[in-house]
DNA sequence: CTGAATAGGACGAAAAATGTCCGGTTTAAG
DNA sequence: CTTAAACCGGACATTTTTCGTCCTATTCAG
């Protein structure tokens, strides 16, 4: 249970990019030097969320990749489901697949919620929230409320 | 971001022996043929449940495990954080390696906000909520209400 | 036309997940 | 005491996923 590397890399890709003015064209090359992520592997992800319309890209000379929605309209579900696909807890999940095994669909039905409260939590924080943290953390501001707080959930109920 | 295979069976595992009277003593195989896990990797599994302190173990003719505490004082984070280790959604969330990356390290104070609430989520569903939760299904009454309900999250707030 | 830059697919190495196996230890029972 | 049953623990093997690289095509500015 862990978010990848290449997920990792699309976040501070995005970042990057929302570090800078809207519509402002930056190319890979550059990302993969400040960022110092792995080339080639950065333009791979970069293709996932051009495809997934997050970003919009100018090929040929002087072309490279530009914010294609405020960051603000960006949350981090939108890119982990961008770099990996649909978030899916459990093969039984994976909406193509379905679930045969009838004698433990209590679990399948579980970790169902379950998923929707995690994805629920990762839509909630825009790259817009996390470049705030950012610059705050660079100005030295350092805060120390936390940027999820704590939450309540209410009680199961199975009647 | 899935859960493994391991901590599906261990929960399947813990299911079983919450579905038998507490301290009733049962064996790997059993569990095994019913529930049609694979015998040498369940018992692995059943090692680090007992080494968690979530079930004990005798051993020798006759033997087998039986629950360590009722089935509502074990929850679903108790199970992956036994079979799993302490979850890391990140390298730099884990305790021994730290955080290197100065860089980005906004990025790893909102994986770890998100991580902490991931792991309430977690820890707020008890052995016994899904154990009533897989009788009422064996039972044909099909509860169309989710076992957690979905969460407004706070705003976030970075100052 | 030429060089710069992304698009996309094929490929490969490393790591993790998923098991298997075997020798060791403990225990009940004969 | 011996034996068979059952867990313990480590080493090992297989498969899948992750983490990239590389090459060719396409697009575009100058």
């Amino acid at each position: 249970m862990h978010i990848t590397r290449a997920v990792e890399y699309g976040i501070i890709g995005m970042l990057y990019l929302a570090g800078h003015d809207r519509g402002k064209v930056v190319m890979i090359d550059e990302i993969s030097r400040k960022e110092d992520i792995p080339k080639s592997f950065l333009g791979k992800i970069f293709q996932s969320l051009t495809r997934a319309g997050l970003v919009n890209s100018n090929r040929g000379a002087g072309g490279g990749f530009y914010m294609a929605r405020d960051s603000d309209q960006i949350n981090i579900l939108d890119i982990i489901e961008a770099v990996e696909g649909k978030i899916a807890l459990q093969r039984c999940l994976d909406a193509a697949t379905g679930c045969s095994n009838s004698d433990s669909c209590a679990l399948c039905l579980l970790l169902h919620d379950i998923q929707e409260t995690v994805k629920q939590t990762l839509a909630n924080t825009t790259l817009a929230d996390l470049a705030q943290k950012h610059a705050d953390m660079k100005s030295h501001k350092h805060p120390q409320r936390p940027l999820t707080e704590s939450v309540r959930l209410p009680d199961i109920r199975t009647e």
